[in-house]
DNA sequence: GCGACAG
DNA sequence: ATCTTGTCGC
């Protein structure tokens, strides 16, 4: 297997920090416009020093899939919390080239605005394609917040410094609650609804949840 | 200096 | 994320 460069593959956190300050002037909050036909789950294994990344499409509300995208690629940026993207972003690009539809919206597994720098992975990501994303966590980042309810849709806000980042929310009742938040070109409220149109019987909604079994790396 | 820390 | 089997709880 053959892996083409990417300019991410030899950046410094230094520069990475930079990149993420100057790219997060282009990202826009607005209310989610036209109605969301196809959805795309965003997610990435990572694997004795490879990636695979999946994007998995699926249709709204039926959440039937029409489109699995995977591409596998070294990794050469180390995990450091707040600079997810440039490990995870150059595989995930070459999984977007072999999309064979066009999607209306990605659910990214990660942070969007909930980040330190406001510039999460499913901005990053966002601001790239110039498509609306939604940054849709298992875990917390950064914030503060109130456990919310046990009860399926239960919420809470996510804040830091004063200001929502995100909503911490049940998406199954008696499940640890998932972290989402505005990628790009949606709104948090929007955001929310979004992922709750996903949910059936589990923790993790459809597309993201489909992405990161699409993406396991497994040994035949 | 100490603890926290998406995946 | 990955390393890993059976098992407790809703």
């Amino acid at each position: 297997m053959i892996f083409r460069s990417h300019p991410y593959d030899s950046i410094t956190t230094k520069e990475a920090i930079k990149v993420q300050l100057e790219l997060r002037r282009k990202t826009v909050f607005p209310p989610l416009g036209k109605e969301t036909r196809i959805v795309t789950g965003v997610d990435v294994s990572i694997k004795g020093g490879v990636a695979k990344a999946a994007l998995v499409s699926l249709t709204c509300p039926q959440l039937l899939i029409v489109d699995t995208a995977t591409a596998c690629r070294r990794v050469s940026f180390p995990y450091v919390p707040g600079l997810l993207a440039f490990r995870e972003i150059p595989a995930i690009l070459d999984a977007v080239e072999r999309m064979k539809v066009t999607t209306d919206l990605l659910m990214v597994d990660g942070q969007g605005l909930a980040h330190p720098r406001r510039f999460g992975l499913a901005c990053h990501l966002g601001v790239i394609l110039g498509l609306p994303t939604i940054g849709c966590a298992k875990s917390r980042l950064i914030g503060e917040y109130r456990e919310p309810g046990e009860e399926k849709g239960s919420r809470t806000p996510l804040t830091d410094k004063g200001e929502t980042i995100g909503t911490v929310f049940r998406s199954r009742t008696s499940v640890k609650p998932l972290f989402i938040s505005s990628g790009h070109m949606i709104d948090l409220e929007s955001a929310v609804n979004q992922v709750l149109g996903c949910l059936t019987r589990y923790r993790l909604p459809e597309p993201t949840r489909e992405a990161h079994k699409a993406s396991k790396l497994k040994m035949d």
